[in-house]
DNA sequence: TACCAGGAGAAAA
DNA sequence: TTTTCTCATGGT
């Protein structure tokens, strides 16, 4: 993957888009709610569900952990998979409260506070970069599913890559800026939701080239992916 | 009606 | 070690 195309992406969504202020929450902790919410769902859902927490808790972790598990449960009912994301927002929480609360954590170094993420129950490399980039402002660059459909259009990403293989391409091609890797992953969110959603080639999309390489998936989004194009 | 949508953990092979 | 299955609601 070429630093300069990476970088020619990125200033043609810039300039398509605008900056995008990115994540959509209001506090640290709130970007790792939403980060555990949004696993696999789409974030008017999980938008449905914050404001049916805030119904019933202040967003504060020790507050979520007092909360019953049917009650818990049953706040998040409309992000899905409720009964799993109640244990995996659970144990978030009482992870950041074991830990000493969200000040301590943000004097931890970004490999530690990665590595520890990891640890958690739920917590895996995109939720973990979810929360390491957007609530402690770290240079750790997310791949979603959204990054790897639009690098596969266009041809950067052949597919089969591990998730830390890939996030180590983008990271050595890019100057290591936090604020760079946030407004790129929120351009591509934006471009995703926007343009090439729900079909291969898309007569809107601003990246051309991103309809012309083509791509499919298998069921349920799963990530296997073919590429036209090459690198 | 069927498929898709910003994963991750557990079980099976 | 790798692959497959499971979890679930809401929109198209």
């Amino acid at each position: 993957m070429k630093a300069r195309d990476l970088v020619s992406v990125y200033r043609d969504l810039l300039a398509h888009y605008g900056p995008r202020h990115w994540w959509p929450a209001d506090t640290p902790f709130e970007v790792m709610v939403g980060a555990v919410l949004t696993q696999n769902t789409s974030w008017t859902n999980v938008e449905r569900a914050l404001d049916r927490l805030r119904g019933v808790v202040v967003l504060e972790p020790r507050a979520i952990v007092a909360l019953p598990v049917d009650v818990l449960a049953d706040a998040l009912r409309p992000a899905g998979y409720y009964n799993v994301k109640e244990r995996r927002l659970r144990a978030l929480c009482q992870w950041v409260v074991d830990r000493g609360g969200l000040e301590t954590l943000h004097r931890m170094e970004t490999r530690a506070l990665r590595t520890a993420l990891l640890g958690v129950h739920g917590v895996g490399p995109e939720t973990a970069d979810d929360i390491v980039l957007y609530a402690f402002g770290r240079p750790v660059f997310v791949i979603d599913a959204y990054t790897r459909r639009l690098f596969a259009r266009l041809g950067f990403v052949r597919g089969q890559e591990t998730y830390e293989g890939l996030r180590a391409r983008f990271e050595r091609a890019l100057p290591r800026d936090a604020a760079l890797y946030n407004e790129y992953h929120a351009l591509i969110v934006e471009h995703a939701k926007t343009t090439c959603r729900t079909k291969p080639v898309c007569d809107a999309c601003i990246l051309r080239a991103c309809c012309r390489a083509g791509s499919s998936f298998g069921r349920r989004g799963r990530k296997r992916v073919t590429v036209i194009a090459g690198e």
